[in-house]
DNA sequence: AAGTCATGCAACCGCTTCATA
DNA sequence: TTATGAAGCGGTTGCATGACT
């Protein structure tokens, strides 16, 4: 509510910070820790508001960060992520350890986003400015279809990486000590769950996709999504999908998605209409991750799911809308064009 | 050499979110 | 439940620097 009058009162410097600032600052952290950032500058000696010291400290002086020229795999990961979380700058640096919200905002705007706008490509939405860039080279039925398979393949990451954010997120509130998977009752040993639990989602991820694919090349079915892998039994699927977790793990987590009604997430999609519906799949296959992500993080599938989700537009907060539904099937053409004209080329 | 423009980045501003009393 | 303070976040600004004329 209140806004900090911190830097309202007078006689605080603002402005270049000078190295004895810096000195100051570093020293105090080093040995104190930052503790309340208000509180800070008087104990350290400096005349800037508690606001200023955070953001220098988190901007540039912390030790973990990493400056000097973004790689091409940086430069990718923040254009994949920009086109499924838009302008969420922190949530995009949680996936670039050592960068800073600031360093990639400004990199983006500074950078990536006029490269993107020189190759015909709104940087906001990140759609082709024109449609000619993607039906050049195929044809209308195959284009559609692989339009089909990147959306698909594109909600799938979308939701992994929404998950990993918020995994982030949560484990930030943490003890160290207390690591644990935020289902009270999760039946597997807490050294260990934040990760499995992780990784139980990607590997879910990853083995529906191979299902579809099996199932694609087999004939079953045209679109993307399985009905039948939706509707498979938790127990196989989860043996089948996890093999490299031992057996009581395996089992525990069987008991585990049979407690939490996970299984029954796809089948509530599949009986509401027709299976050969690939809207209903895609709809399925999105509740599951949106249900199970969050009955991972929250033990509770209420809260709305920003990303990915197969009926709607994803709107983060401030209003601030990046239309996934259309969006997530085009960031892998996009990321194919920035891959050909690699940043020393003459386009940029 | 001087002036102008473009670029990159650090820092600020103001709003939102979160925690707590 | 509400009010408040603190922190976080994203948009924007302003300055330093380099390129260009």
């Amino acid at each position: 509510m209140g806004r900090s009058p911190c830097c309202d009162k007078v006689g605080l410097k603002k402005g270049p910070w000078t190295p004895e600032e810096d000195h100051k600052l570093l020293a105090y952290i080093e040995e104190h820790g930052h503790g309340s950032w208000r509180a800070l500058p008087v104990k350290a000696g400096l005349q800037r508001c508690g606001k200023s010291c955070r953001l220098r400290w988190t901007n540039y002086l912390r030790p973990d960060i990493k400056r000097g020229k973004f790689s091409f795999q940086e430069e990718q990961t923040i254009i994949q992520l920009h086109a499924l979380l838009g302008n969420r700058w922190s949530a995009i640096a949680t996936h670039l350890p050592k960068r800073t919200d600031n360093e990639i905002k400004n990199y983006w705007n500074t950078h990536l986003k006029k490269r993107l706008t020189k190759l015909g490509i709104d940087p906001v939405t990140h759609k082709p400015k024109s449609d000619s860039l993607l039906s050049s080279s195929c044809s209308i039925n195959s284009q559609s279809k692989n339009a089909a398979n990147l959306s698909h393949m594109a909600q799938w990451e979308s939701a992994r990486l929404e998950a990993e954010a918020r995994l982030a997120k949560q484990s930030k509130l943490r003890s160290v000590n207390q690591i644990q998977c935020p289902i009270s009752e999760c039946p597997i040993s807490t050294q260990k769950s934040p990760v499995v639990c992780l990784d139980i989602l990607t590997a879910l991820n990853g083995g529906l996709k191979v299902l579809d694919q099996n199932m694609i090349n087999n004939g079953e079915l045209e679109s993307p999504s399985s009905t039948v892998s939706y509707s498979e039994n938790t127990s196989t699927l989860v043996s089948t999908l996890l093999p490299e977790y031992q057996e009581n793990e395996t089992i525990a987590f069987k008991s585990l998605f049979n407690d939490m009604g996970v299984h029954q997430l796809w089948e509530q999609e599949d009986t509401r209409g027709n299976n050969t519906d690939q809207h209903v799949h895609e709809n399925g296959a999105n509740n599951f991750i949106e249900k199970f992500t969050d009955l991972l993080l929250n033990g509770s599938a209420d809260e709305s799911f920003s990303c990915g989700s197969g009926g709607g537009e994803t709107v983060d907060n401030g209003g601030r809308s990046s239309g996934s539904e259309d969006n997530n099937g085009y960031w892998n053409n996009i990321l194919d064009l920035v891959n050909v004209s690699p940043s020393n080329s003459s386009v940029f």
